[in-house]
DNA sequence: ATAAATAGGATTTTTTTTATCCTATTTATC
DNA sequence: GATAAATAGGATAAAAAAAATCCTATTTAT
């Protein structure tokens, strides 16, 4: 299974979140410019996000999204999947039933084993260590707002 | 970058031959049917395995494919790369130019790590050990022709 | 009540993947 | 050499997936 667009996208605006803190609100506007992702899609992805549970949606005027959860305990792992599904790299080590010879294939064992890497590689990645380093696909320049900016 | 059925009809084609062993002829058709792949689209794929250099393709009459390489020489991430191009899960990490803030992002980091895992594991898998144990695909009842098999 | 903002479903557009068609070329065999 | 068997190679079609947008409805602050 690809890592698509979307899934990164995802990864993108919960850093950002994560950057501001659990439970603090950010429009979508704000998180889709900031992290160049259109806006109506951004809305699909956050959805989906919503149902797994990482973030929360405020509708209506001055409404946006919070991150649910404490960064350290959101980790890019939960987040793609919420998005693309379980990460594979071929269909038959997740859907056994998709190749007839799965069940003794030696292929598929190394399959398994990159799966697990680089399942296990994201869970690794938690948002506290991630925000803390580096930016995201946000410019430099304006910097990004913070809470207390919100209501000049 | 998605691991296409192309790329896992590639790994079929490879393994079988390297069953039959190094330089062993091969009729295109007998590949197709044993791994369940496409006549015309196996011929597309082995034209790029021939250009890695994984195969040689007699063409004609009693044509078919041969294993250039010893397969304790030929890995999985080879084979793979012939056909998809340079694995990775994100394009960032392949061409950093697709994102601005590639240079300083810690999202980054976390997808190359797991790109070289799957890349290592790939490259570990060699077709020898692949051929030693089990199978690939290829149905159990008729068994594989054998070399000494082909003219009775 | 009004305006701002997102939700949610349907739909469109674009890209990628998968597969095949068709003609040309190569090679073994007669 | 002629013939038939087999693959090459480019073009193209068909299918699937991904990316993005449209539109109406709903929610919420003021
Ligand atoms: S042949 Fe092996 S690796 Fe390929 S799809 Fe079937 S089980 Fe998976
Ligand atoms: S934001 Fe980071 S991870 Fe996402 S595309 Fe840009 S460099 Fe890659």
């Amino acid at each position: 299974m690809k890592i698509t667009m979307a899934a990164e996208y995802a990864v993108r605006c919960v850093l950002y979140l994560a950057k501001h803190g659990q439970d603090v609100l950010v429009s979508r506007q704000e998180i889709a410019e900031r992290t160049l992702t259109p806006g109506k899609f951004l809305a699909k992805i956050a959805q989906d996000l919503a149902k797994a549970g990482i973030l929360t949606i405020k509708q209506g005027a001055k409404g946006g999204y919070r991150l649910r959860r404490d960064p350290k305990d959101v980790n890019m792992l939960v987040v793609v999947e919420a998005i693309i599904g379980e990460i594979s790299l071929n269909e038959c080590t997740v859907r056994p039933s998709t190749c007839p010879s799965s069940l003794d294939c030696s292929a598929n064992l190394i399959w398994q084993r990159a799966r697990q890497q680089v399942r296990e590689t994201l869970r690794q990645a938690t948002f506290a260590d991630l925000a803390r380093q580096g930016s995201c696909c946000v410019p430099a320049f304006p910097p990004p707002l913070h809470a207390s900016e919100q209501i000049p």
